[in-house]
This record gives C-alpha cells, sequence and structure tokens, in this order.
DNA sequence: CTCTTCAATTGATTACAATCAAGAAATCAA
DNA sequence: TTGATTTCTTGATTGTAATCAATTGAAGAG
C-alpha cells in the first residue's frame, strides 16, 4: 500500500513514532473513493473523522442566503476535517465537498483516542489535528484589504490553487466579487 | 484557592475528572500577576503555555508596518494562547498584551503532555486547547463585509468587550477604520 | 490640578470595489 | 458533436468606506 507510505511520512514530521506505531494507525485508516461533488460533510453533521487526502481536492465553505463563502481548499498530502466541529462536537456550520474525483484515508477521532490511551506517544497526534488549520493567516489577509495584495498573497503561497479551483470559489475564498478577481488577474499578469 | 475552583469548573465542562484529576492538574498552575501594557507573549517567541484568566483581560495581535492588527481579544475566565505557535512550535507572529492589570494561571504545554501521559483521561484535554479559538466565524464576518453587521455582530455576541476595550483596537478587530466604527456607533444608537 | 498626549468625533473629499449588464468562453449533458 | 448552462471577461455606473483634516474629549504624567 504506498498510499500508507506518505501518510507515515506525515507522521513523521510531527513525533517520530516507530514502525510498528505506524502500523497501528494505519491499520485503523479507511480508504475511500469519493466522486466530485459530493460531500464528505454536510450543514448539521457532526464531523468525527480525519481525512487524509491521496488523490483530488475539497473545499470547506458555508452557504449563506444567496452566496457559497468559501472558507479553505484541501489539496493531496493534506488533512481535511471541519477542526470546529470535531473539537467542539458540534454540528458543522460547514460543508465540505469533493472538487474533483478524490481518495482519502479517514480516521475516526474515537479510533485517535483510542490510541492514545494505548500508548502515550500517540498523544502526539493531537499536533496532527491542530495542523488541519490555522485560519489566523487569512484573519490578517482579509483586513489588509486590497485585492491585488490578497491576490499575490496567494499566488505566493498556493499558486497551485489558482489552476485548479474555479475562479468563483477563489474570488469567494479572497473576499472579493468574481468580477474584481478576473480585473485583478487582468492587472497583474 | 478559590481561583482555582473556576478553573476545575471549565475543565469539568470538557471530561468528567475526578477530583484527584483535577487537584492533579492544578497542582502544575502557576499564578502570575500581570500589568496593563505587558505581554503574555511577543513576536518571535515561541509559545509554550496556555494561560487561564482569572482576572483582566488581554489582546492578541499583530504588528504590521505602520498599525496593529489585532485578532481576538480574552477576557476572564477563559482560556488564553497562540494555539498556532503552541501547536506548531514555531516562533509566533503575533504579541498578546494585557489590556488591564490581569492576574492568570498558566500551566506549560510541556506539563499537559506529561500528564497525559500519567493517565489517558487527561487526552481530553486536547478539547480545551483546541477550545482555545476557533476563528472561522470571524472570517466570514470580515467577507459578508458591512461594517454596520460586523459590529451588530459583535453587539449580539460579545457586547462586554464595547465598553472595554478602546474603538481603536475594536476597529482593527472588525477590520475597519476608527473613524467608520465612531459612525456605525452613531447610526445604530 | 494643569498640561500634554492620545483617542474619538465630525466633516469634506477621494478612491475603489460592488453592482448591473452584456457578450465571450468554457464546461457539461444529451 | 451540438446545444444548453454556467463561468469569465469587459464596460459603465454607483455606493460606501478610506483618507485627509480639524475639533473636541479623555486619560495619564508630573
Amino acid at each position: 500500500m504506498t498510499e500508507f507510505e506518505e501518510i507515515k511520512k506525515t507522521l513523521l514530521t510531527i513525533y517520530p513514532f516507530s514502525e510498528e506505531h505506524l502500523k497501528i494507525f494505519t491499520d485503523k485508516l479507511s480508504l475511500k473513493e469519493i466522486k466530485k461533488k459530493d460531500f464528505l460533510l454536510k450543514q448539521n453533521q457532526i464531523c468525527n473523522h480525519i481525512a487524509f487526502i491521496i488523490r483530488g481536492s475539497f473545499r470547506l465553505y458555508q452557504k449563506t442566503e444567496q452566496n457559497e463563502l468559501t472558507i479553505q481548499f484541501f489539496t493531496e498530502k493534506n488533512w481535511v476535517s471541519d477542526l470546529e466541529s470535531l473539537m467542539l462536537k458540534q454540528p458543522s456550520k460547514n460543508y465540505i465537498e469533493a472538487n474533483e474525483n478524490s481518495k482519502i484515508a479517514t480516521i475516526s477521532l474515537l479510533d485517535i483516542h483510542n490510541l492514545m490511551e494505548i500508548d502515550s506517544s500517540f498523544s502526539m497526534l493531537n499536533s496532527l489535528i491542530a495542523n488541519l488549520t490555522f485560519p489566523t493567516t487569512q484573519i490578517s489577509t482579509l483586513k489588509l484589504k486590497s485585492p491585488d495584495k490578497r491576490y499575490e498573497h496567494l499566488l505566493l503561497n498556493n499558486p497551485d490553487w489558482i489552476n485548479r479551483f474555479p475562479q468563483m470559489q477563489i474570488a469567494s475564498y479572497l473576499g472579493i466579487t468574481p468580477e474584481t478577481l478576473s480585473r485583478v488577474r487582468a492587472r497583474i499578469n
């Protein structure tokens, strides 16, 4: 299972787990195929898994009256979840939708907690969960508001997103209208 | 130590710890007085503690070229820390400054991890850490941009902040200028 | 208590992104 | 492949928050 190797690699960046421990962890994983436009999570569901993206991409967003508000994108070799719902065990405000046909490996929070009881070194999996997303950066870029600056910031930090996700979604992520994004792109390129 | 009672109460909201466990936890706490304008954390320091606010308030902010950008406020009976620096063990981008003379009880992340090794029920302390702040809500309110709406949202959710923190800081938190905030207030009241 | 400094208000002007609208391009379904 | 639907681009206009500026008000130092 070469796909588990990638997962083990990400685990080793947070803690020097033994091969044995890694095996115990990966044994808890379930592989799943998710078709484009299918949901990993819907509003009001309580999120109780985290998923490693083997292939494909996802988008976390909220539905407002007449819009979708994109909070975050996730691509392969990263973990995806709704941290807030997961940790607070609350119904989610968000949708997590596959933007492409994707393959993921999921593990439940319960399993993670059980692993922690088996062996304290698994406590380090917390960092894994905590790593999921720190939107602080997003908050500051939103407030340093110039659309051009925000787009440049994206170009610098997540250049791959730009050709991978529809501009409507990128615009929503940046907190601007699609028209403005189009003009920003014309201006900058 | 009646101040520890408040802390125990917050712990019990996340997990039914025994009185004995609560004692083990509170024994790790150190009490500190922090004067107004003193720092709990400065930029580039690695945050390795979390602090319970017994009395007073704090502000987490970034310094930009010529501005301060307020990310979050914290008041008594809540935990304060820089989640990102804490979990990723990275130099912080932020300052955490006392807005008033304050009294806190701190515990190191190391101590928390040690507790987890002693007894797996302490693994539940993760939720404590995770609880620190979920800025997702902030992101959506920033994008649903009308200053009036943002202020109303604040009035609804954190009315106490409004008379407690300077309007410059509130404005920065809302991502608007002080002038605009002043006008919003005149409009709404 | 007074003086100084910093914060908040109010006004006038400007800049710029949202909105409205229409056409071009790309994506999707049959 | 074709047609239908959605997304993207480009233009013209409008609304609104930022900026600049001046005054009032509050807080802090001595």
